[in-house]
RNA sequence: GUGUCCAUAGUUCAGUUGGUUAGAACGCCAGGUUGUGGCCCUGGAGGUCGUGGGUUCAAGUCCCACUGGACACCCCA
């Protein structure tokens, strides 16, 4: 075996393949019951625009993305996520101009050059929406809403909404500084990993994994109780939409969101059927993004989802999937009169919208018979010299055995008779 | 980027302290007499044992490197 697929890439084969489709489904049927229309934005972009967006220090940006120069030295990057072309895409065709909010979802792949582990590829797929123009937290509320609507109807079994307010240039500085005060306190017990991120990410040690930080940072002050008076009632707004909308919450305030972005409003979706990496979506608000592109200070707030992580869960909680359907006939060959009359008909009857599968090995017909029944083919039916002949076949319906009769020149006829049947 | 474990037919796996032609199940193909699937029976095809080195009289089995995979850290969807 010569080529595989790279590292950290997959393969989505059938039946697999039907799963997506059928996720695929509904997600697009939910994101059309909030009313987002459909965005696709190419997949790669100008660097600059990433850089930019989610920000340099970031390890997106700064170690994890698949950049190159094209022919004409132009540094480009396979997008790793979708909101700052999104944001790029409104700001460049002025969607703004055309109605006070945009709202808008995608399904598209995304790429991050990271070490692959359960829930985490370099080629992955993720769903999402934004909502861009509107500072109210009435829009956070739809947005998240949206997300519990979306995984509330794949029945998902116990998905858990946690929020949480990051604040905004005026109140997360000062926080912050707050922040890292009672963190130097610890400093000396905090592990390895929490100390180096004392300067460059202290928000992050308050969700750390390591149980002995958990400890130290107990009592650490959380943004949520030191946000500025229009954050604290744009937040408490949000909870108060959230349960109008009778969307079940818990306030988190460890919770914080990797890109730089983010204003306000930040949210995760996580799921225990998941392995380390156990959020399904994650999302908030980002009013600084589209100035910080070059567009005029414009309010936003979106999600973004991995759809193989809600794959992983339904997978996991044993989802019913809807199966592939097989042909609705298989025509079984007897003879070469056989095989000329169903070349003709396989045609004829996919031309009236019938499914019609034949052999093309000139097999036995018990050979043609399994191959029917693998298939999982509705109906078979045997044609040769003699059903030519006699102007008649028998159809018959594979999973309970039954038989009928039906005239050969009628055949879409009679099978569209037996197909229609409960 | 770091760590741990793993790598044998299409798939899931077994291969004894290194020792002749590497096995099973499922799947695939063909047959079980005349033109009919599922169950059953019989037979068959299919593997450079991830790749490359090394140790040894002898390596699927031991050692090293590489590649790939799984999981965790990190990060995130």
């Amino acid at each position: 075996m010569k080529f595989k697929s790279i590292k950290g890439t997959r393969d989505i084969l059938p039946p697999e393949s039907r799963q997506w489709q059928y996720a695929e489904q509904i997600i697009r049927s939910r994101m059309a019951l909030f009313n987002y229309r459909e965005i696709r934005t190419p997949v790669f972009e100008e660097t600059a625009l990433f850089a930019r967006g989610i920000g340099e220090l970031t390890d997106i940006v700064s170690k994890e993305m698949y950049t190159f120069t094209d022919r004409s030295d132009t540094s480009l990057t396979l997008k790793p996520e979708m909101t700052a072309s999104v944001i790029r895409a409104y700001l460049q065709h002025n969607l703004g101009e055309q109605q006070p909010l945009t709202r808008l979802f995608y399904i598209a792949p995304m790429f991050r050059q990271e070490r692959p582990q359960a829930g985490r590829l370099r080629q992955f797929h993720q769903f999402g929406a934004e909502a861009i123009g509107g500072r109210s937290a009435a829009i956070d509320a739809d947005v998240i809403a949206l997300a519990t609507e979306i995984y509330r109807s794949f029945g998902i079994l116990n998905p858990a909404l946690r929020i949480n307010s990051v604040g905004c240039h005026l109140c997360r500085p000062a926080y912050k500084k707050l922040l890292r005060e009672f963190l130097e306190q610890v400093r000396d017990g905090l592990s390895p990993e929490s100390q180096r991120r004392i300067e460059l990410n202290p928000l992050r040690i308050l969700d750390s994994k390591d149980d002995n930080d958990n400890r130290l940072t107990a009592s650490a002050p959380l943004i949520k109780d030191h946000l500025c008076t229009e954050c604290r009632e744009h937040f408490a707004e949000l909870q108060e939409s959230l349960a109008l909308a009778q969307v079940p919450f818990l306030v988190d305030g460890r919770i914080v969101r990797g890109l730089d972005y983010y204003t306000r409003t930040a949210f995760e979706i996580t799921s225990s059927d998941l392995g380390s990496q156990d959020a399904l979506a994650g999302g908030g608000r980002y009013d600084l993004l589209a100035e910080e592109l070059g567009g005029k200070p414009t309010p936003a707030v979106g999600f973004a989802a991995g759809i193989e992580r809600l794959l992983m869960v339904l997978n996991q909680q044993k989802h019913d999937f809807p199966e592939e359907p097989g042909p609705s006939v298989f025509i079984a060959c007897a003879d070469a009169d056989g095989r000329r009359f169903a070349a003709r008909a396989v045609m004829e009857l996919r031309r009236s919208g019938i499914s019609a599968e034949t052999d093309y090995f000139s097999r036995s017909l018990k050979a043609q018979m399994r191959e029917a029944d693998r298939q999982q083919a509705v109906v078979a039916t045997v044609i040769g010299a003699t059903e030519i002949a006699d102007n008649r076949c028998t159809l018959k319906v594979m999973k309970t055995g039954e038989t009928r009769q039906t005239a050969l020149d009628s055949l879409a006829g009679g099978l569209k008779l037996i197909l229609s049947r409960p």
